[in-house]
RNA sequence: GUGGGCGUAGCUCAACGGUAGAGCAUCAGUUUGUGGUACUGACGGUUGCGGGUUCGAAUCCCGUCGCUCACC
C-alpha cells in the first residue's frame, strides 16, 4: 500500500493514503454509511462537504442487498455513485452488537442473536431472524466482493466490561482469525478489486493484553492496523490509556485506523496519539436526534460541543446552527426553522442536521491536519479544549 | 325553552367515598466500527366555583357558571 507520511509532530502524523479510488489526506474523519448510504446524505452531498472516504458495513450489506449484487454493479463505491475511497468493517462489531441484543428463539425462550466458537460466529439476522454464519474466510470473501479499497480483519470485540479471561479469549480468537483472514485475502481466486487489508488490535482495557495484541498484529503482513474494542462503554480515560499502551508497538509506516471514534475531544486526542483515520456514526446519529455540533465559543468542553435543537429556546432563534460554520445548512437555514422541522419530524430536519454534523467533524479534522502542517497544533487544540 | 352528558396537570384522559395517576408537552441528562431511536430523572393539579351530607368528597346531594349533544 502506498502510505506517505508528510510530516510528524511527536506522535501525530500528517499523511496520504493512496487507493484505487483516490487519495485520503490524513488525519481524516470517516463518515459511516452502514448500508451504502450515509443516512440522509447523497454522494454529491458528501463530495460537496469534502469527505474523502466512506465506511460501509459487511454485515448489513451482506444481508441487503448482498455482496454479489454490489460486485456485479462495480463494487461499493460505484454502486452508491460515490466513486471515491471506501473502507468496510468486517462484521466483527455486529457480533458484539448483536450479542447484546435478545431475540425470542423457536422455543419461545429469549436468546442472544449470536453464538461464537473458535471457528466461526453464528448469528440471526436482526431483519428476519434467519440464521447466518461468518468465518474469517467468509468475511473476507464478502468484503472482496463489496470491493472497498480498505478492508478489515474479522475480529471479536469483547463487550465492556468483560473479565480479563474472556477478553483474552476474544483476543486470541481475533489473532487466530487474522491469520486465516490474511490467507484468504491473498487468495487470488477470490480477488476482484485492488484492496488493502487492516488487522485489528483487541485486548479490552487490559494493559498486558493490549501490548500482546499490538505486538502480534504489528508482526503480521497487513497494509494497515486498526484498533478495535474501544467506544464500547469504557471511559474516555480508559480509551486514551489503550492508545498509549498500544502506540509503542505500532509500525510507523502503516496507516492506523481507530474504530468507532469520535467526539470532538476524542478526535484531538486520537490524532495526537498517532491515529490516521477514525470512523464514527455520531454526526449522522446525532443529526437524527436533533443534536448538532457547535464550535467555540458556543461549543466547549463542558457542553461537549453539542447543541440540542429540540429545545424551545431555539423556536424563534434566527441564527445559523453554528455562526462559524460555512456549510450549506448554516449558510441557508436558521435554528428556528430546523427546530421546527424536528418538532414536526420532517425528513429535512435529519438531512440538514446530518449535513452540518458531517461537515463539522470532517472540517475539524482537516483543520487539525492543517495545524499540524503549520506547526501550531498545540495552539489550535488549546483554542478548542480550554 | 325541555332533557341528557361533561368540566381533574399546558393538552388528551384515568381514578368514581379513604386526602389524585398515565401518555404527550416542558425542563435536565444519556447515546462513539448505526436495529430510523430509545431510555433515565425533574417540574407540574386548593379535581370550574359556592354550599351541603360524611370521621373522610374528584367521587354523593343542592345551587351556580361554562362547554356539548338531542328534542321542541
Amino acid at each position: 500500500m502506498q502510505f506517505k507520511i508528510l510530516k510528524t509532530n511527536s506522535k501525530a502524523r500528517v499523511g496520504e493514503i493512496h487507493t484505487e479510488h483516490g487519495i485520503i489526506q490524513t488525519p481524516a474523519f470517516v463518515p459511516v454509511g452502514t448500508r451504502a448510504s450515509v443516512r440522509g446524505l447523497s454522494a454529491e452531498d458528501l463530495k460537496e462537504i469534502g469527505v474523502e472516504i466512506l465506511f460501509g458495513n459487511t454485515y448489513h450489506l451482506h444481508l441487503k442487498p448482498g455482496e454479489d449484487i454490489i460486485k456485479e454493479l462495480g463494487g461499493l463505491a460505484q454502486f452508491m455513485n460515490w466513486n471515491g475511497p471506501t473502507i468496510t468493517d468486517s462484521g466483527g462489531f455486529q457480533v458484539f452488537s448483536l450479542g447484546q441484543a435478545k431475540m425470542k428463539g423457536e422455543d419461545g425462550e429469549e436468546d442472544t442473536l449470536v453464538k461464537i466458537t473458535e471457528d466461526s460466529v453464528k448469528f440471526r439476522s436482526h431483519i428476519d431472524g434467519s440464521l447466518h454464519e461468518f468465518t474469517p474466510e467468509i468475511s473476507i470473501q464478502i468484503q472482496k466482493k463489496l470491493g472497498a479499497d480498505l478492508i478489515v480483519a474479522f475480529d471479536e470485540c469483547a463487550p465492556h466490561p468483560s473479565t480479563e479471561e474472556y477478553t483474552r479469549g476474544a483476543m486470541v480468537r481475533t489473532h487466530n482469525w487474522l491469520l486465516r483472514c490474511i490467507e484468504e485475502f491473498k487468495n487470488p481466486e477470490t480477488t476482484f478489486f485492488k484492496q488493502y487489508f487492516y488487522g485489528v488490535i483487541q485486548g479490552g482495557v487490559y494493559e498486558s493484553l493490549r501490548k500482546e495484541s499490538a505486538q502480534f498484529i504489528a508482526a503480521q503482513d497487513t497494509d494497515g492496523i486498526a484498533i478495535g474494542g474501544v467506544s464500547v462503554g469504557e471511559s474516555k480515560k480508559e480509551m486514551r490509556q489503550v492508545l498509549e499502551w498500544v502506540h509503542p508497538h505500532l509500525p510507523d509506516d502503516k496507516p492506523r485506523h481507530l474504530l468507532g471514534i469520535g467526539e470532538v475531544d476524542d478526535i484531538f486526542d486520537a490524532v495526537e496519539m498517532g491515529m490516521d483515520t477514525f470512523d464514527c456514526v455520531i454526526p449522522t446519529r446525532f443529526g437524527r436526534y436533533g443534536i448538532v455540533f457547535v464550535s467555540p465559543s458556543i461549543g466547549n468542553v463542558k457542553n461537549k460541543f453539542r447543541m440540542d435543537l429540540n429545545r424551545t429556546v431555539f423556536a424563534s432563534d434566527n441564527q445559523p446552527l453554528d455562526p462559524n460554520c460555512t456549510c450549506l445548512t448554516c449558510k441557508n437555514y436558521t435554528r428556528a426553522y430546523i427546530h421546527h422541522l424536528f418538532k414536526v419530524e420532517e425528513l429535512l430536519a435529519y438531512r440538514l442536521a446530518s449535513y452540518h454534523n458531517v461537515h463539522f467533524l470532517v472540517h475539524l479534522t482537516k483543520k487539525i491536519r492543517q495545524s499540524l502542517l503549520d506547526g501550531n497544533f498545540a495552539e489550535f487544540k488549546k483554542q478548542w479544549m480550554s
